[in-house]
DNA sequence: ATAGGGTTAG
């Protein structure tokens, strides 16, 4: 019996070759010793191994009970196999074991890990009782397929049915107010961890520093993180990838120096938000520096994701050349997403042939996307070819492509206010349009003229104008000023990049009236204070 | 011996 012991301990330690020795040599193999070989190799990741002595066990007429079926179900989230779960899911029916408070959670972890998140939930209304661990599986789920508020709807009937949170729960809740950015909500959450004492726990404290950080206050991420003495990787990564979102580079290369001299040992992860941030603050040689780090002295290989940060990084720059060749000659196999990126710089570094050619390419990756036309659109409304920018809105109609719509929004008072492009369906309108008029008026006067290149539409100059005004980000910013009380920063968050208009007209806004304006875009935040913006001009 | 959670390009 003490040898299944062993054969666990041997796993943890990674030292497989043992264990699997061990596991051949034993004269007797009880369902125990199945299941710690199971349970051991999922634990380390191991996934597909410790399917295949599930399988194996089933072959040679072992009744997997309820351990090794949990274990089983983990695995297959891992592998997102819904096949393999399905079938097991199948057994665990036919002995009777689908109503085993363990087994129950594991199987529905496993169908939202394989994105059946209905299925998932049935399998937990199905259970004798609903306890932390389901609401958290549930909570979780739905977070990660991006219903975020869905999540948190689960969290208040948590509460409602007398369920107190632990850390998991806290944890979970935390990421959906990441993704939403609800900083009023991030904040509460934070107060209860503080109340229950949970408030020193790694996990917790990287995930709060998440939220912080994707909310727009990198200064709490930074207080959060400081109150953490030891070093933990996801932590480091979290504050490392924070400083970058908020284009503070050089903060992000201290911290990983400071990391690297007290010994730890940077993972892909580690390094994907160091390059990140050094593309972002327009680190060039550090980031290739930190690149061939990266790959030569650590050994990790680069993800494409590493490698589209360097090709923002060489295209920010103005080396577009160099990014064209490094994703020609890359190991990986390039995505849509890489030559997108190499297409935005080419707008930044207004290389218009080269834009056209990109584009190109773009468009045969995913050609429903709308990002490459809209790009192209600009580019050639820059250089006045309207009668290019006609045939390729006609090029869209019929392949209809559309243009994902613009949508901004405001938190007030725990309230999301939000506002489309164009939108008239606010109820104070009126004011928000009168405030923008003036506004606009203000701006010219140091110097704002209106980039009509970023009008999508074909229309007259005046219309071209006003369309500009109504931009999502512009009426959420003129609500945030109508709203709130003087002297405090206006949050405006946009579910797609900042337009180019807007950047010049907000950097404007924060001149004429002494506001700071922090706006999150799709990719990053922009802190507007005296006329400057964090981004430098560089996003 | 068994369940749920943290960092990640555009």
């Amino acid at each position: 019996m003490s040898w299944n012991i062993l054969i666990g301990g041997y796993i943890k330690n990674g030292d497989l070759e043992s264990a699997r020795k061990l596991f051949d040599e034993m004269p007797t193999r009880n369902v125990a010793t199945w299941n710690a070989m199971v349970a051991g190799l999922t634990n380390v990741g191991l996934d597909e191994d410790s399917l295949g002595f599930f399988l194996a066990m089933r072959r040679e007429g072992m009744h997997p009970d309820e351990f090794g079926l949990g274990s089983v179900f983990r695995c297959c989230a891992g592998l997102a196999d819904v096949v393999s779960g399905r079938q097991v899911h199948a057994y665990v029916v036919r002995c009777g074991m689908d109503t085993d408070m363990c087994v129950g959670n594991s199987l529905a972890h496993m169908y939202m890990r394989c994105r059946r998140l209905a299925e998932g939930e049935a399998v937990l209304h199905a259970l004798p009782s609903l306890t932390v661990v389901s609401f958290n599986t549930t909570i979780a789920g739905r977070t990660q397929h991006g219903d975020s508020e869905g999540a948190l709807e689960y969290f208040s009937m948590m509460r409602g049915v007398g369920l107190a949170a632990d850390v998991v729960t806290f944890v979970s809740v935390i990421t959906c107010c990441s993704d939403l950015a609800a900083l009023a909500q991030g904040q509460q959450v934070h107060a209860q961890v503080i109340k229950s004492g949970v408030d020193k726990v790694v996990p917790v404290i990287t995930s709060l520093v998440h939220m912080y950080s994707r909310c727009g206050c990198l200064g709490d991420s930074e207080r959060v993180y400081s109150g953490y003495c030891g070093s933990d990787l996801f932590l480091l990564s979290a504050m490392i990838s924070a400083c970058g979102f908020h284009g503070q580079g050089r903060k992000a290369v201290e911290l990983f120096k400071q990391m690297m001299n007290g010994g730890a040992e940077p993972n892909e992860v580690t390094f994907l938000a160091l390059l990140y941030a050094c593309s972002h603050s327009g680190l060039k040689e550090e980031g290739l520096e930190f690149f061939e780090l990266m790959t030569k002295t650590y050994g990790l290989q680069p993800s494409v994701k590493h490698y589209t940060c360097i090709v923002d990084l060489l295209g920010r720059s103005g080396c577009l050349d160099e990014a064209e060749a490094l994703i020609l000659s890359m190991p990986v196999r390039a995505d849509g997403i890489i030559w997108k990126t190499l297409l935005s710089a080419c707008k930044t570094q207004k290389n218009f042939d080269m834009a056209e050619r990109i584009a190109e390419r773009v468009i045969e990756f995913d050609p429903q996307d709308s990002a490459p036309y809209v790009l192209l659109s600009n580019i050639r409304a820059t250089s006045k070819r309207w009668g290019d920018v006609s045939e390729l809105r006609k090029n869209m109609r019929e392949k209809s492509v559309r243009k994902e719509p613009g949508v901004s929004w405001v938190e007030l008072k725990g309230q999301v206010h939000q506002f489309c492009t164009g939108d008239k369906s606010h109820p104070r309108q009126g004011e928000i349009i009168e405030y923008l008029e003036e506004m606009m008026a203000k701006i010219r006067q140091c110097g704002y003229a209106p980039d009509m290149s970023m009008v999508f539409h074909d229309m007259e100059d005046e219309e071209k104008e006003v369309s500009l005004t109504h931009h999502s980000e512009k009426l959420a910013i003129a609500f945030a000023f109508l709203s709130l009380p003087e002297g405090v920063p206006i949050r405006v968050m946009k579910n797609l990049r900042v337009c180019d208009d807007c950047h010049v007209a907000i950097k404007l806004m924060s001149q004429v009236t002494g506001r700071e304006i922090v706006v999150r875009d799709v990719s990053r935040f922009h802190h507007f204070r005296d006329g400057k913006c964090s981004c430098r001009d560089y996003w």
